[in-house]
DNA sequence: AGCACGCCGACT
DNA sequence: GTCGGCGTGCTC
């Protein structure tokens, strides 16, 4: 039973070697060793440390590839043990003479179930895409079982047996440690769970263990021992049962009925396939993939349901319990570490079925994915920026392109890579059309504030609320109907202003302006969340509450709405909300008639009575040079549009903005989201943006400034030349420094047929001096 | 990343 | 003499 080589060895001499020894023959009658490559959790390094592996573990599969092992590491005097994974094998003539191997034992290995090999070619990949190093990436995937970072909590399932000095040790006749030697003496293997039975402490265990005169061995020696007991259950993921789904409750209508079909046929094909799942908000998306679900988990396979925030987990948790009959895995960064541990393992051994889960739930063992589901793909959220830089909705499929199984990636606005991938035949693309009938499209009105200002003018809140927009809220009210009113800028204004002598408050930590929140009487950064009192005085002039507040937030959005209908009863929900739950049950319940609030709403409400929708400014994200922002503004302003007139009431649109001209608000009026995304790719094939093109981005921060400025003027002067790469910088971003570290910034643009990553390996080579850090950022999102 | 080794200067 | 600063290099 020899386990191919199925991972790559980084030099695939290596592997030829190993694949042409014939594994146990033997070699001058010497014992043959093999030779097992390890890589260190958490190691900052990304080789391979070599171990020998007798042979006998190696034929009994004692020990594998995938296996999780607690390896000695470190100088003989000061060797401590390390965690490690059994990567792949090596043969033993191909490590050069001058390196000592250590050896592995079987009590080396840890009780948990061996990462597979789609698992591991999976983690391969995308250290290779995202050039991450494979032992950080395995920290991370089994940091679950982990407590404090270092030692397992998984149970070793030990077993013990009494050395030679402990035979001949004279001990009490009463004591703890005369009864341990006794048993052994007499058994000669105990499993650790029996001489806690009979009444060996851990205190008195590790004493002996200390003393070597016990010492651990195999737990698979006690079952030889007692053979009939049931097999090691830490080490073979059971078979997953088929689940009998309960039949739907809800009828589908025809055009669901078709996608669902097409879904199922691709689960069943058991062959890596991508497709975009596009279908306007309220064309019933998610009886759809839950359709493909219900057959993935009919079939005895494992189903992961990403989500972009845990704030939709709950509703998502109810609607899958009631399709299915069973709640799913939860996995995300509110869940508790010891419910982390559960789903880990229920995976691991394939007693779990169903993730619902954040993008880091894509680290777990699942033992035969059927499918994966990535909802709202076009969601920024996907892009973890912090540690292992990656966007989710890639590595969704990268996972199930190593899992052979399908992803489905949903979105009634998808993505300009993800449409495009389905408009060039890379993805499958299964269109949802919205049904007509009980919901119809919104009439979208742009008004153009520059004509539309009213008198007070200036830059405050009068500016806002334009003749138009008031007279549309009376007409709502005057019905008895709900309006919703969107502004994406949490506070009362977004800058203060000493009145005196101009100064203006801004963050200590990184320059951003600070935004007043008045209803807390401070002054908060929106970048790193430094926040102060709003201070009496201005420090440089000392005049005392001259502060001018410029801009508005929606806390003086809601001061300006309260003027102006005073009876009205006005709501609203931003991330400072206290009870956002509370804010949207009275909204269903009718107990608001006006909800102002952030891009918070944006996200899958259903209010039967809300017939209005005003969009306060819709210019709003779409400077600062990020080549997404107006896809991201489209996205976001055609959810929130969405929201108007979902039931039998027809829904209307306000949209005010200074360029009315807009392509994305043109687009937007006439739901012409196809023409949308014509412009926006033609702009972005002239301009060379994704997805025409690969950016990268390389982020230097350090304490020091100089040594900073320095070494990034070095790496700039050593950058290799490769035709059609091209590189800005180094540039000091915006935001820094940020969290006291200085910060410079590379952006680093390819062609889309080339790869960065060879370009990014041999560039970055040069010996970083301390304390300085370099980030590397494969299709960057943000450009701060 | 740790950790030891080693090579200097400032002390009991 | 020796304690301790952190620069350099190794870990299978």
């Amino acid at each position: 039973m020899q386990g191919k080589v199925s991972i790559d060895d980084t030099s695939a001499s290596d592997q030829r070697v190993f694949a042409e020894t014939k594994v146990g023959n033997e070699t001058n009658g010497e014992e043959e060793i093999l030779v097992a490559r390890v890589l260190l959790l958490g190691a900052p390094f990304d080789c391979y440390f070599d171990y020998a592996c007798p042979k006998e573990l190696y034929d009994a599969a004692k020990l594998k590839e995938g296996d999780l092992l607690l390896v000695p590491f470190g100088r003989n005097k000061a060797e401590k043990k390390k965690l490690g994974v059994l990567w792949c094998w090596r043969s033993a003539s191909s490590v050069p003479a001058t390196i000592k191997l250590k050896t592995l034992t079987d009590s080396m290995r840890q009780d948990v179930v061996a990462l597979d090999a789609c698992f591991r070619a999976f983690l391969q990949a995308l250290a290779e895409y995202t050039m991450t190093r494979r032992g950080l990436l395995l920290q991370s995937v089994f940091a679950p079982l982990l407590r404090a970072g270092k030692l397992p909590v998984v149970k070793t399932a030990q077993a013990y047996r009494q050395t030679s000095q402990g035979a001949q040790q004279k001990t009490k006749k009463a004591s703890k440690r005369a009864r341990l030697l006794a048993l052994l003496a007499d058994k000669k293997i105990c499993s650790r769970e029996y001489l806690l039975q009979q009444g060996i402490t851990p205190v008195v265990l590790r004493a002996a263990l200390k003393l070597a005169l016990v010492e651990p061995c195999a737990t698979s020696l006690v079952q030889q021992q007692q053979a009939g007991r049931r097999e090691e259950h830490s080490k073979t993921a059971l078979p997953i049962e088929p689940l009998v789904i309960l039949p739907r409750a809800k009828t589908l209508n025809e055009d669901q009925e078709k996608a669902a079909q097409g879904l199922t046929e691709l689960v069943r094909a058991e062959k890596f396939v991508a497709t975009l799942l596009d279908g306007q908000t309220g064309s019933g998306k998610t009886e759809v993939y839950f359709e493909a679900i219900a057959n993935c988990l009919q079939q005895g396979k494992q189903a992961l349901l990403l989500l972009p925030e845990i704030a939709l987990s709950l509703r998502f948790t109810e609607r899958f319990r009631e399709r299915f009959g069973f709640a799913p895995l939860l996995y995300h960064s509110a869940i508790s570490s010891g419910e982390r541990r559960k789903v880990w393992r229920q995976l691991a051994t394939g007693q779990g079925r169903a993730v619902l889960g954040a993008r880091s739930a894509l680290f777990l063992p699942f033992q035969k994915l059927g499918v994966i589901v990535v909802d709202e793909e076009h969601d920024s959220a996907y892009k973890q920026e912090e540690g292992i830089v990656y966007h989710a909705r890639d590595m969704a499929v990268l996972r199930a392109q190593k899992a052979e199984c399908l992803v489905v990636l949903a979105s009634a606005t998808p993505s300009l890579e993800s449409w495009n991938n389905a408009h060039n035949g890379k993805y499958k693309h299964i269109v949802l059309p919205l049904r007509f009938g009980s919901a119809s499209l919104p009439s979208v009105r742009i008004v153009d504030m520059l004509q539309e200002c009213s008198t007070d003018g200036g830059l405050d809140s009068g500016r806002f609320l334009t003749p138009v927009l008031c007279t549309r809220i009376e007409a709502v009210l005057s019905r008895g109907e709900q309006a919703l009113v969107f502004l994406n800028r949490r506070g009362y204004a977004p800058l203060l202003l000493c009145g005196k002598c101009g100064e203006r408050l801004t963050c200590r930590y990184c320059r951003a302006f600070l935004v007043e929140h008045r209803a807390r009487n401070r002054v908060i950064c929106h970048h790193c969340d430094f926040s102060v009192p709003i201070p009496r005085q201005c420090a440089t002039c000392r005049a005392e509450g001259a502060w001018k507040s410029c801009g508005i937030g929606i806390e003086r959005l809601a001061e300006a709405l309260r003027a102006r209908f005073p009876s009205a009863i006005l709501k609203t929900l931003s991330s400072d909300t206290t009870d956002p739950r509370a804010v949207v049950q009275a909204m269903e319940n009718r107990a608001c008639d006006i909800l102002l609030g952030t891009q918070m709403l944006a996200k899958g409400y259903h209010f039967p009575y809300l017939t209005l929708v005003a969009i306060v400014d819709a210019d709003l994200g779409l400077s600062g040079g990020d080549p997404r922002a107006f896809e991201r503004c489209y996205q976001l302003l055609h959810q929130v549009a969405g929201r108007a007139g979902r039931a039998e009431l027809d829904g209307e649109v306000i949209v005010q903005t200074l360029e009315p001209k807009s392509p994305v608000l043109r687009a937007l009026a006439s739901f012409d989201r196809d023409g949308f995304f014509d412009s926006e790719n033609e702009s972005r094939r002239k301009y060379a943006w994704p997805p025409f093109a690969r950016l990268a981005a390389v982020i230097l921060s350090a304490q020091d400034e100089r040594t900073l400025a320095s070494f990034a003027h070095l790496l700039r002067k050593e950058m290799p030349k490769q035709c059609g790469v091209e590189c800005f910088g180094p540039a000091v971003p915006l935001l820094s420094p940020l969290r006291g570290r200085h910060r410079r910034r590379f952006l680093v643009r390819a062609p889309s047929n080339a790869l960065l990553q060879p370009f990014l390996k041999q560039w970055l080579t040069a010996p970083v001096p301390s304390g300085l850090r370099v980030k590397v950022d494969i299709d960057p999102y943000g450009f701060l």
